[in-house]
DNA sequence: ATGAAAGCGCTAACAT
DNA sequence: ATGTTAGCGCTTTCAT
């Protein structure tokens, strides 16, 4: 309807109309000029629903994340909707709630009204994974066939955080897993990694959710053991064990020390701030999108997973081990 | 293309494969079931866009937050997801950055494919919000003319944090303000009415942003003044103030009681756990969508905005003030 | 450079 | 209960 009074505004078809608005230089200057001006009046602007019918692409992009008010991933929604804006598409954003089921049934209603998908650290099946793949899908920590993928890589910066307690002295250090998947793996291999390396022998407890709460039943766990010092599987549950030490009047880093991932910002506002193994949450998303971006115009997307660096971040949260342990 | 498909396959038309997957009852079981039979093994199902432009009705919703990953916004976008997917309706999510500009573009951008819209704490002109309420439009932490919004006053509860403090035995309690708009304006306003009914001198302090670095800089401030208790405009400033403290060496609440605002999931996480004004965040992003749907349905929307209370949570950043002083 | 016409995939009267 | 017929608002050959 819209297109048509525009057009007969102007004295012109909704073809020219349409094209004004698409390729402005294949019409004649003083036309589109024309057009332009009408369209201005009348507030027109192309409907962008009727736009993807005809065009067979929408302008959006989707994410589903396991939890939209999770601080790591709202860091990656938030990188994601940037980097999409600059290339003029939209985001829809779901949040699964670590419920496979729900981010299942998500991934599918978004995918015939997006150009692309984004999927943070799915839990659905393979298999299901697999059917999505029918348009430009990309993976975020996880790695299935040759799907398209961004990894972010903790082994290593895991691995430092260890040898970085090692060299403060600490010989029992203690792994606070969380919840199995992907990540919870990768922070399992630096550890152990390190720990054949320097001879420390690996000690896990857990496994743990990803949350303050169990981070705080965790630290009573520690300090029934000898441990001296703790690498919490993320930063919340690093917080956790920091809450509950104070509350037990023990000092950090004077009587443990605390390790997280993430680098959320919560790492810095804790006292006393907390070291940790710093993940690059934005650029994740930032990549996410390009490798979106590629797909949809028929360019090549990397063929191997892309692998991001973490790096240790040292704070206050790590010191010495004390002389009478 | 594809319900044509279906339809043939079925032996009927396209329309009763419509009705099949719209008014299912209005189709005769046997015919429905052998519709749904092919359906399922075609893998078909309506596509969203063709089914938008001919109902008119998108099944869509959009949110334009400050910032997507600020934790407050992030939880108003978690529940306005949650609540807008009870209803089957998928969720554009963008951030403004605080740009009133981009807000303005994005708000624009989503309107023609939504059928709602909440703006959180929008920044644009009262011009520009007015031209977009030609669709279902919610506001919060606005208020203009009619239209619909949910505000969250925490007046009350900021004056309940002032008189806790009176309490407590502080007569010199200073308010750290936060950048100008509702949120400011409502914590102001609790603070003078408290101030005034108590006799305490109000002071104010800033504006800050509102941020972390900000209470950092802050909390330098409020010691050069002979204040014994600070309310801060939220919690990430009350906690760069909490900060700044620890690492002068002084100690709240015996030195400083410090108050915040919002209760993000941070305030429990500091040391000390932070006494603060909970904000019902999740609860106006579900309010917020009930009004779009009722608009969308055109049911009534509530005539006057919806105002949530605030609450005060006390925890261990405030107590008494210390005698010396 | 511009217009006519067909079609994107679906829904919604209106008939039957 | 089902089919026919027009669109929804735009884009895109194909002509001219």
């Amino acid at each position: 309807m819209s297109i048509r009074e525009v057009a007969t505004r102007a004295g012109v078809s909704p073809a020219t109309v349409s094209r004004v608005f698409t390729r402005p230089d294949a019409v004649a200057p003083d036309t589109r000029d024309r057009v332009l001006a009408v369209a201005q009046e009348l507030r027109y602007t192309p409907h962008p629903v009727a736009r993807s019918l005809a065009r067979r692409r929408t302008g959006n992009l989707g994410i589903v994340v396991p939890d939209i008010a999770n601080s790591f991933s709202a860091v990656v929604t938030k990188a994601v909707q940037q980097e999409a804006a600059r290339d003029g598409y939209a985001l829809f954003v779901s949040g699964s709630d670590e419920r496979a089921q729900d981010e299942e049934q998500w991934a599918r209603a978004m995918a015939p009204q997006v150009d692309g998908l984004m999927l943070v650290s799915p839990l659905m099946s393979d298999e299901a994974l697999r059917e999505l793949a029918d348009i430009p899908l990309v993976l975020s920590n996880r790695l299935l066939d040759a799907l398209p993928a961004v990894v972010t890589d903790a082994s290593d910066a895991v691995g430092h955080a260890v040898e970085h307690l090692h060299a403060l002295g600490h010989r029992e250090i203690v792994y606070l897993a969380g919840p199995d998947g992907f990540a919870n793996t990768m922070r399992l291999r630096g550890y152990h990694g390190a720990c054949r390396r320097l001879g420390v022998r690996p000690r896990e407890l857990g496994p743990f959710n990803a949350r303050f709460a169990d981070g705080v039943r965790a630290a009573d766990l520690v300090l029934a053991t000898s441990a001296t010092a703790v690498v919490a599987y993320n930063d919340e549950v690093a917080v956790g064990v920091l809450n509950r030490l104070a509350d037990r009047g023990l000092r950090v880093p004077d009587d443990l020390s605390v390790v997280g991932v993430d680098d959320t910002s919560l790492a810095e506002m804790v006292t006393p701030r907390l070291t940790t193994v710093r993940l690059p949450a934005a650029e994740s998303g930032r990549v996410g999108v390009r490798i979106l971006l590629d797909l949809i115009d028929r360019r090549p997307a990397p063929a191997e997973p892309v692998r991001l660096a973490a790096e240790l971040i040292v704070r206050s949260s790590t010191g010495p081990v004390r002389h009478g342990e």
